[in-house]
RNA sequence: GGGGGCGUAGCUCAGUUGGUUAGAGUGUCGGCCUGUCACGCCGAAGGUCGCGGGUUCGAGCCCCGUCGCUCCCGCCA
């Protein structure tokens, strides 16, 4: 017999019954009954219970088991008694009769409970990360994530994908987030960097003639960490393709991540291929976001114009930009309803507030200017006239109103309420805030189900107000979508034209989460030059910078294109989490520390000696 | 860097307008119990109320500071 084991806890069925076997195994729980005593053991595969009485030999050893000790027991697997089996474990219908336990380890009282279902504050979890991973629901997330890694490499292979590793170590590059440096020992106030990502290898791979790359890529940006977010450190599924259209790489990309979510939807519904496209600015104005919850039916209109009109004196709108958010059917709501968004708007969104708009149908007196509503019986006999009510209502002529519901596409029993803003973006994104928010509280946002898009047509740069220059929006090494030579033929004069111009840039949205971001590249050195000298490089810079880059380009570039949906978001989104800690196996907390492991810690003198490294202290701040 | 929330037993939490000895569940320890599977019953131990200062006759509660965790803003091509 195995010095371990036969079986796994998992394993045990009415066909064992009467054959000597052997587990190994955590317990999980222990049950004493005085003349009877249970210990259910469990491992990776399941948990099985198994019984020992006071007069057998084993007895005293069994009895002194606690929670999450390591044994082993050995005995015969006997059936239970029709009204003692358990129908909620499937080795339930068995148990386990103890002759033999040896203790493989014991366990201290613990910090943190393995069995049950009670939330645990995360400080705990992490420091005690290995006892919260033996708990069922974080188990079974990291073993979805392999699943679901295990899915997309064959899918990407299948799909004539060639995985590749690229290196850890390699160059700071001056453009995107801020960069983890490691130091030189051999290069004295050198530094390397850990990737942000394989970009640049991933083009490289592409001009070396690999024609198709994927890899589970480690990614490193020194940022501050969200819900989705990592600090630290991240995967990505980076993938690139030479000789493609953006259409191509959709094609390529569509396919995998519509596989793997229907793989593992569990019942949950995923929109079909082809993913809808949606223009980034068509985005902003009707989802208030790049990266739009399509689960919310709510759509945003701009009412700017409206709300310019002569026969709208509402002082507080003229000359902004006005968002119009549908709430549909909320004219039975309290006040309070209205109430709670407009001090939401005021404080956690620093905005003047949210203005509203309810319709109903009701009576109007032209003349006196009056409105009432309809009673029961005219609602019935008439459509009647359509009128607003609400804080705002009172500064419309009744065609402005009914112009406002046409273009936001709402009717009697529905509510608008309005974002405005000097700046567009400002009044885009607090329309899109409100729009999550009416969504949940309306419950309108469908759970349930998986919606995906495409964001295209990304702008290729965007102005920086604070130091008055242009900066590149996205990825710089984006192939801006703007014919060649006039493109090269830009100066400093052109900068609304600049500003316009499109880049053959692309994300992937799903719930509203950020899936993915690619491009088609720009593998034409003249027009990166050119690229790089627009926002601001010169060209020398860009030519040290990006040597290896522009050097290889000079060679023979092919087009290429690619995008890196993001591992642990899209596993997130599978598992139904809410927080990227729930999939990774050992993640930092917010403070990007690694409190099971300690890091960051100090090093030894002598460490940094060798890395010609002075820590110099920040200065305690002065009274 | 900024804002919000939280911090009370090993763990999860309650704790009234500031008022006697800070409670419950769970875990731990002891006792009882032969069919439980969140076993049950009885009992015990377990507290710097995050830390420091202040107000007050009196502070878990109010005020100031500080630390920690978390969510958000900035940041994240």
């Amino acid at each position: 017999m195995h010095a371990y084991r036969t079986h796994t806890c998992g394993q045990l069925r009415k066909e064992q019954v009467g054959s000597r076997v052997r587990l190994s195994g955590w317990v999980n729980r222990r049950r004493d009954h005085g003349g009877l005593l249970f210990l259910d053991l469990r491992d990776h595969y399941g948990v099985t219970q198994c019984v020992i009485e006071p007069g057998d030999a084993a007895f005293a050893v069994a009895d002194r088991a606690r929670a999450e000790w390591v044994v082993t027991v050995t005995g015969p697997v006997v059936a239970r008694t029709a009204e003692t089996i358990n129908k909620e474990l499937p080795t339930g219908e068995v148990e386990l009769r103890i002759e033999e336990i040896s203790v493989q380890g014991v366990a201290q009282d613990l910090p943190m409970p393995v069995f049950g279902e009670l939330d645990y504050p995360e400080e705990i979890r992490l420091k005690y990360r290995v006892l919260d991973l033996r708990r069922d629901r974080l188990h079974k997330n990291i073993t979805l994530r392999s699943k679901v890694i295990q899915s997309i490499r064959r899918r990407m292979i299948e799909q004539g994908f060639t995985e590749f590793q690229t290196p850890i170590l390699t160059a700071s590059s001056p453009e995107g987030a801020r960069d983890f440096l490691v130091p030189s020992r051999l290069h004295p106030g050198q530094f390397y960097a850990l990737p942000q990502a394989p970009q640049q290898f991933k083009q490289l791979i592409m001009v070396a003639g690999f024609d198709r790359y994927f890899q589970i890529a480690p990614c490193f940006r020194d940022e501050d960490a969200r819900a989705d977010r990592s600090p630290g450190e991240f995967y990505q599924l980076d993938l690139e393709m030479s000789f493609v259209t953006q259409d191509d790489v959709f094609a390529a990309v569509e396919p995998v991540l519509h596989g793997v979510f229907e793989e593992f939807a569990n019942g949950r519904e995923v929109s079909g291929l082809q993913f809808p496209r949606i223009p980034y600015d068509e985005s902003l104005l009707k989802y208030g976001s790049d990266k739009p919850d399509l689960r919310n039916p709510i759509v945003i209109a701009d009412v700017s114009d409206i709300f310019a009109r002569d026969d709208v004196a509402f002082k507080a709108f003229k000359g902004r930009t006005v968002r119009a958010i549908p709430a549909p059917a909320a004219a039975s709501q309290p006040r309070s309803f209205f109430d709670k968004l407009n001090d939401w708007a005021r404080n956690e969104m620093s905005a003047p507030g949210l203005g509203y708009i309810v319709f109903e149908r009701g009576i109007l007196n032209e003349s006196k200017g009056a409105i009432r509503p309809l009673t029961e019986s005219e609602k019935i006999e008439t459509p009647g006239e359509f009128i607003g009510k609400g804080p705002i209502a009172k500064f419309l002529s009744p065609d402005a109103a009914r112009a406002l519901a046409a273009k936001a596409g709402v009717g009697p029993g529905d509510a608008l309420f309005f974002a405005a803003d000097a700046k567009s973006d400002r009044a885009a994104t607090l329309a899109g805030q409100a729009r999550l928010r009416i969504g949940r509280e309306l419950s309108l946002t469908r759970e349930g189900k998986f919606e995906f898009c495409w964001i295209v047509d990304f702008p290729m740069y965007e102005w920086n107000e604070d130091e008055k220059r242009i900066d590149f929006s996205h990825n710089p090494f984006s192939m801006p979508n703007f014919d060649r030579e006039k493109f090269l033929a830009l100066t400093d004069e052109d900068k609304d034209t600049i500003l316009g111009i499109k880049a053959f840039q692309y994300d992937i949205v799903c719930n509203g989460v950020e899936l993915s971001s690619g491009a088609i590249r720009n593998h034409d050195p003249d027009v990166m030059l050119k690229a790089f000298e627009i926002a601001g490089y010169e060209r020398e810079e860009t030519e040290t910078k990006f040597a290896g880059m522009l050097n290889a380009f000079r060679y023979g570039a092919p087009p290429h294109g690619g995008t890196a949906p993001g591992i642990d978001r899209i596993v997130m989104l599978i598992a139904g989490e809410e927080n990227l800690r729930e999939v990774t196996m050992f993640p930092m907390n917010q403070q990007a520390q690694d409190l099971m492991m300690n890091a960051p810690s100090e090093v030894s003198a002598k460490q940094l000696r060798e890395l010609h490294i002075r820590v110099v202290m920040p200065e305690k701040k002065a009274e």
